[in-house]
RNA sequence: GGAGGGGUGCCCGAGUGGUUAAAGGGGACGGACUGUAAAUCCGUUGGCUAUGCCUACGUUGGUUCAAAUCCAACCCCCUCCA
């Protein structure tokens, strides 16, 4: 599995291998294999994907998948993970693995941190400690994580925030990318993405794309977003950011998102994402289908023998149904979160592969148009269906 | 047969004169979830001709301006003694 000896420049290879608008298909070559994208990437925050043997996750089709710093940090530690040989040996994932820096945690834990200048002292969620992380230290751990991709400590600034705010906050984040920048070793096979930040408005957006294209990074993130604007701004925040990054390296939308978003941003030029979704809402009873969402929970497949998805071809829609599953999560019973789970990651490594064959075949569009045509209908009629 | 204890909304259970359509759990029903403090969190949960009225705390009757709360009788359930 060892990508080094496919890959002796520096950083990481990505190759562009078609495009259809302003879509591209590519594929990135890591250390640790290769990742063909548009891709989407299963979080696995603290070394594991929730419910999921690893296994299992890479049966489903991901190539890649995320761990996060902050997490890992605090346990079990970078340096205890470095000394069991790195993230993958240590959670038996030898595939390419993409770190989040924290930078995601000084917004969302913004009541347990205090930021500065320099960098961010967290309050531990788990007990209280104290813990110090600023560009350097974040790319420390990661490369004691050993992680193929690593990310620069960025500020995600919240929504809503004033355009002074987001400026301010943007303009830290560039400062602490270009020390991440000057911190990182290269190595073959390894890389470190930029982020870009700005809030919703288009000119902080597009400065702070020309500032890290300007330090030069091995792919280029999209950061600050999904965190409340309404989608259609989401999207047109992408059109003003998308073209200003640097056309021959990697996109990535972090944190995004639904099935729907996915397919809008690969359309706007978007190469990868990960997002909680698949997973979170598989252990909440939420289940993603070609016709749109279902929840579990509802009494109203409590007699539905039918699979999630009659079109899904997991192991999950072939030998369980509808009334199964609800009762599994009527029960409480784990089985519940983990079949859900493992189906909605199936749909979503799925629906990238459909992406990227449609890119590759010039019929993006229709493919995208079919799919949220079917997804947006929801056709509950037929989902719901109990007879 | 005797002595104690108890019967509250779908269930468990608090409440011992008024601010009680009745705490809190559970269950049920629904919702949220987008670089994971999430197998989490949030609503609703007697009826109606609804800023008010009706029904309701085992049953019936009584005391009181006012009763789930006090009194009497009765009906059930539990424990102990014969």
């Amino acid at each position: 599995m060892s990508g080094a000896a496919l890959n002796l420049e520096n950083g990481l290879g990505f190759t562009l291998l078609a495009r259809d608008g302003a879509a591209r298909r590519g594929r990135l070559v890591t250390a640790h294999g290769t990742v063909e994208t548009p891709a989407f990437m299963p979080v696995g925050t603290v070394a594991t994907v929730k419910g999921m043997l690893p296994e299992q996750v890479a049966a489903t089709g991901a190539e890649i998948l995320l761990g996060n710093t902050y997490h890992l940090m605090l346990r079990p530690g970078a340096e205890r993970v470095a000394r069991q040989g790195g993230l993958h040996r240590f959670m038996n994932w030898p595939r390419p693995i993409l770190t989040d820096s924290g930078g995601f945690q000084v917004m969302s834990l913004a009541k347990l941190r205090k930021l500065d200048a320099e960098g961010v002292t967290f309050k531990s969620h788990i007990d209280g400690s104290p813990h110090r992380l600023n560009p350097e230290r974040a790319v420390e751990i990661q490369e004691l994580l050993d992680s193929d991709v690593a990310m620069v400590l960025d500020e995600c600034t919240p929504f809503p925030a004033s355009q002074e705010q987001a400026a301010a906050s943007m303009r830290l984040s560039m400062r602490w990318a270009e020390r991440c920048r000057a911190a990182f070793r290269d190595r073959p096979g390894y890389g470190l993405f930029g982020i870009v930040q700005g809030g919703v408005h288009p000119s902080l957006r597009r400065e702070s794309a020309a500032a890290l294209a300007a330090i030069g990074f091995d792919g280029y993130a999209v950061g600050g977003l999904a965190v409340g604007e309404p989608p259609e701004t989401m999207l047109a925040v992408l059109e003003e950011t998308v073209p200003a990054l640097p056309a021959e390296r990697p996109r990535y939308l972090m944190g995004v998102g639904r099935p729907q978003d996915l397919v809008e941003s690969v359309r706007r030029g978007i190469d990868m994402f990960d997002c909680v979704l698949p997973t979170r809402s598989g252990r909440t009873g939420r289940a993603y289908t070609g016709r749109g969402e279902l929840n579990l929970k509802n009494a109203r497949h409590r007699d539905d023998p039918r699979p999630l998805d009659a079109a899904c071809g997991c192991a999950v829609c072939s030998g369980y149904g509808r009334a199964y599953l609800h009762h599994l999560f009527r029960a409480g019973e784990m089985l519940g979160p983990i079949l859900l789970t493992l189906h909605n990651l199936t749909f979503y490594q799925v629906l990238m592969r459909d992406l990227r064959a449609a890119i590759e075949a010039g019929s993006l569009e229709t493919v995208a148009a079919g799919f949220l045509e079917a997804y947006g209908r929801g056709d509950l009629a037929e989902l719901a269906g109990a007879p």
